[in-house]
DNA sequence: CTGTTAGCGCTTTCAT
DNA sequence: ATGAAAGCGCTAACAG
């Protein structure tokens, strides 16, 4: 029978890993001055030190982290619950994930992934909280009627959101795009072409995020004069949205332009379109949002608003970190604008004024 | 000033968490029969049992994750390192991911996450090694040069990977999901539909992944004695599909089928065969590798190789927890064949045998 | 600037 | 079946 490992986790044992006491042994000091190398460096001699941090170097030690974590009672870990995927797959789950990850490591947290449990929405939270597993927490996709962010603040429980309340009182600190602003952007873009009538694909009403960039719309075309050539709300599906607009389209007086909430969407719309032998971007110009791989694809090439997650993760930390130092500040609202990435959707290389 | 929670963590600090010795206290009991209740719940009597267990529910006592594991030597935490998202996304992170947690949570593990650093490839493992952070690694991406599988070995670190081993000696227990066989079922799909002169276009050769997926389309023509009218190694992007394509379709005797080693070079070769005003599916068919959202797309509709992503989070963990209770043991290899999704790329509905 | 002491909350012998 | 005692590796308070 092969063994797995020429040198498995039995044999290992025999040469037990670094701690303080091995350090200092070795290197001639009483453990605390190798705890004062790593929290409170100022306080050793620089020749000790030098020699400490040989030592350390040697035989590659580092804090156990469990014997700190119980020391100082903070775990250095921050919980994120991660949805269950969509069939659709979420555009923008993996770079948010990662700038998470990225901007914790920075302030020397790591991130404590975990799913939703069947036995209620808050029973992973409460299990991770009673063990005293996490600092605090990170949550996402925020909708109407969360529940989170006030069971949180039931059990002093710190955390920071990606998605701001969308009703209720004020709870705790977030970060959001400002969808609304997206969109505006997307209307400017499309007045600034020359498109005076325009039409909006939107998610069914009551969803927080998308009723804030139906908003958006409504008031940049307010601001620019345009005409509003229909309003469709329909689920988040490519089939969907491109009934939606085929009814836009077939309308007396269509639009020139369609506004849409998704990029799902958009992409249907975009069919629509061709499926009554027009070309986008050049007969009628559309837009999307979330600027997803199906968005930058050359046969679509679809006009999109591109959250900057680098920067949400950036905040969404930040925030937690503010949070967890002092849970009595005034909770932080920070509102970001995001990018229109123009395509041909909108700028179609034949394109004549609408 | 507005606070930010009414009951803030320093005023939680009045009614300090629950511990073994306050559950203890509350119920009459020693603290070893309340630790008892958790690890050894048959040594304790019903009676004694139903009362602590009540006192427990009472203060929603967990055992405090850092202690526990600093006395049993052990965090419950398997690391996983995400890689920086690419511009195209990564189709399967995000089924991955949260099949990940799933498994692990059945085992009573929670997923650290966390990202590479600047500074080497493997800095961010031997830190977290270092600091007896997490039990074990589950590494996804293998590659054929791929240094970690040894590294992990050499230290005696437990891992289990979802990918093999594409040189060296086997290392370490993997879960891979057979491309060649998924190419294979395309083939075999295609040979069905009376398809006869194939092509195939692929990744630059070299990559693990790409070859052997190479492999399969290779084998299952000679295997169905079919002809092969070109193969194509083009780097992963919807415009090098396109040209692929756009050359195999040029050709004097060209195939009525392309099968691709990815959706995306699968979608540029869907245009190439536009491009020339046929209809793909009708006309020349096509299959791409792992059914994203593009695939489903149904302006698309491209038949794709689905890869049982939920099925491979659950053998990675088991493999890890395996290798984590029994060092010695032999690692374990896992192939899991894919499933062929078919749509209009290949069995259009105007289609007549070619 | 360095060394000693105590204890974070838990599990694991060992007695009873 | 239950209770007492030891100690996992670390940091913070204090004494020298």
């Amino acid at each position: 029978m092969r063994r797995g490992f020429e040198r498995s986790k039995a044999d290992f044992g025999a040469d037990r890993a670094a701690t303080l006491a091995s350090v200092a042994a070795a290197a001639g000091v009483s453990r605390q001055t190798v705890s004062n190398i790593f929290n409170a460096p100022h306080k050793v001699q620089l020749a000790t030190r030098r020699r400490v941090e040989a030592e350390i170097a040697r035989q590659g030690y580092r804090p156990n982290r469990s014997a700190r974590s119980l020391r100082i009672q903070r775990s250095g870990l921050v919980g994120y619950c991660v949805k269950p995927p969509s069939p659709a797959g979420d555009p923008i789950m993996d770079r948010f994930v990662h700038s998470l990850c990225q901007a914790a490591e920075r302030d020397a947290y790591h991130v404590l992934l975990f799913a939703a449990t069947p036995d209620g929405p808050m029973a992973a939270y409460e299990h991770l909280v009673a063990q005293q597993a996490v600092d605090g927490f990170v949550i996402s996709d925020t909708t109407v009627d969360d529940a989170r962010q006030e069971w949180f603040q039931r059990r002093g429980v710190p955390f920071a959101a990606f998605g701001r309340r969308w009703s209720g009182p004020e709870i705790g600190a977030w970060i959001d795009i400002d969808g609304a602003a997206g969109v505006a952007a997307a209307v400017h873009h499309l007045a600034e072409l020359g498109h005076r009538r325009l039409a909006f694909i939107g998610w069914p009403e009551g969803s927080g995020v998308g009723d804030d960039r139906c908003r958006g719309f409504r008031e940049a075309a307010v601001e620019r004069g345009l005409a509003v050539a229909g309003i469709a709300h329909t689920v988040n599906h490519y089939d969907d949205g491109r009934r939606a607009a085929a009814e836009l389209l077939a309308q007396a007086d269509p639009p020139t332009a369609v506004v849409c909430v998704s990029d799902e969407l958009a992409v249907g719309c975009d069919t629509a379109i061709r499926d009554r032998d027009l070309v986008p971007g050049r007969d009628v110009a559309v837009t999307g949002f979330d600027d997803t791989s199906s968005a930058a694809l050359p046969t679509v090439s679809l006009t999109s608003v591109r959250q900057p997650l680098q920067e949400v993760g950036d905040h969404v930390v930040r925030l937690l970190v503010d949070a967890l130092r002092d849970p009595g500040a005034d909770p932080e609202h920070v509102l970001l604008v995001p990018e229109l990435v123009v395509r041909h959707s909108t700028d179609h290389p034949d394109r004549t004024v609408p």
